[in-house]
DNA sequence: CACAATTCAGTTGTGCACAATTAAATGGGC
DNA sequence: GCCCATTTAATTGTGCACAACTGAATTGTG
């Protein structure tokens, strides 16, 4: 099957309910159905484990970004803001906050290095040291939650993975042309 | 390879860049390490699509989340905020301000019914119709971004969609062993 | 009819994501 | 030494996600 094949050849027999006053040809209608589908699919399975994690993550007193958060520091040490930003594709926006209610949980010590006045380093304390040891059975629940063994679970990272390089790779491209375009109209 | 099987076989030979203070077996690190790899892939994946959606919608004057709606609008008609909130699984509180912002743009109008005066239909102005022409593009664009066929796309929505259902359940079996738990502690 | 339970939308509060901006610190070129 | 581009956090503003709650409307049951 083509790259381009139409989507209708897949959905034609499927029933489409109740059709909106705007008609119009079945093969404009499936492109549209089978968008809502795919990216329906990935928000849903984001917010769905996202919502996992909320749950298991409860007892330790952390949201999800913030458990992938304090996994950094678990792996790599005390790492400036920074460095944090680069592993999780977070902007300072997002993790000058999150970091600040760590301090407040008393998991994290936010200090300004001495050698460069403006990198922020971040420590774990004693506590958040320790609160390693009780995230240690958070993998195996995820896993059991999800259903799929190791192998199924690699091999959806290693698709994901693909998806979000050709992704970002898009979106300048995208943006390119969108810039292109202004250059055009302006 | 069995279900709980060691992930060090699959990480032993990965360098384990400046290991923290916190030192611990390697079979510990790897389940942290592995579970860091999961959770990020879908995280990450989840926004870059986010990305390339508020980049290609732009010119559309939409949001990734307002396009979910609009979908459903433009594919089944004039719907209630409840069947929208079906459709995507959004709770009211996502939703109520949403299609405000939709409406505050002209694209759609929000009439309680005559018949059940709890219920809010949500109309598709002239406008909010009209775009539907100009959004006829944007699904070819993504699978663009995707550099995936349709057969990777299909597939992987499969996956996806399973991930959720299980996801889904397993939530609720963890929030009935919270419950459990608690009517323990009580 | 009366009353309790349910349904539905809305509001409030917390947290995340990201664009845009600000401000301080650094380092290179002159 | 002095300017200037760059780097780094932080801040502000907008929008989404969701829990908890409110309140009105409806439905079921006696």
């Amino acid at each position: 099957m083509g790259y381009w094949s139409y989507p209708g050849t897949m959905t034609a027999s499927s029933s489409t309910p109740s059709a909106p006053s705007t008609a119009s040809s079945p093969a404009d209608t499936d492109w549209l159905r089978l968008d809502r589908q795919i990216c329906f699919s990935l928000h849903a399975a984001s917010r769905a484990f996202n919502g996992v994690y909320r749950v298991i993550l409860k007892d330790l007193g952390l949201t999800y970004p913030q458990y992938l958060v304090m996994l950094v520091l678990w792996e790599y040490g005390d790492v400036p803001v920074k460095t944090l930003g680069e592993h999780l594709r977070l902007d300072s926006g997002t993790l000058s906050p999150l970091v600040k209610r760590l301090e407040a949980a008393g998991l994290v010590r936010r200090e300004r290095s001495a050698r460069d006045e403006r990198s922020v380093q971040v420590r774990l304390t004693e506590e958040g040291a320790a609160l390693r040891e009780r995230a240690l059975r958070v993998p195996r629940r995820i896993m059991g939650a999800t259903g799929f063994d190791l192998a199924e679970i690699t091999d959806l990272r290693e698709r994901l993975d693909q998806l979000t390089t050709a992704l970002d790779a898009a979106a300048l491209t995208e943006a390119e042309r969108e810039a292109a375009a202004e250059r055009e109209a302006g």
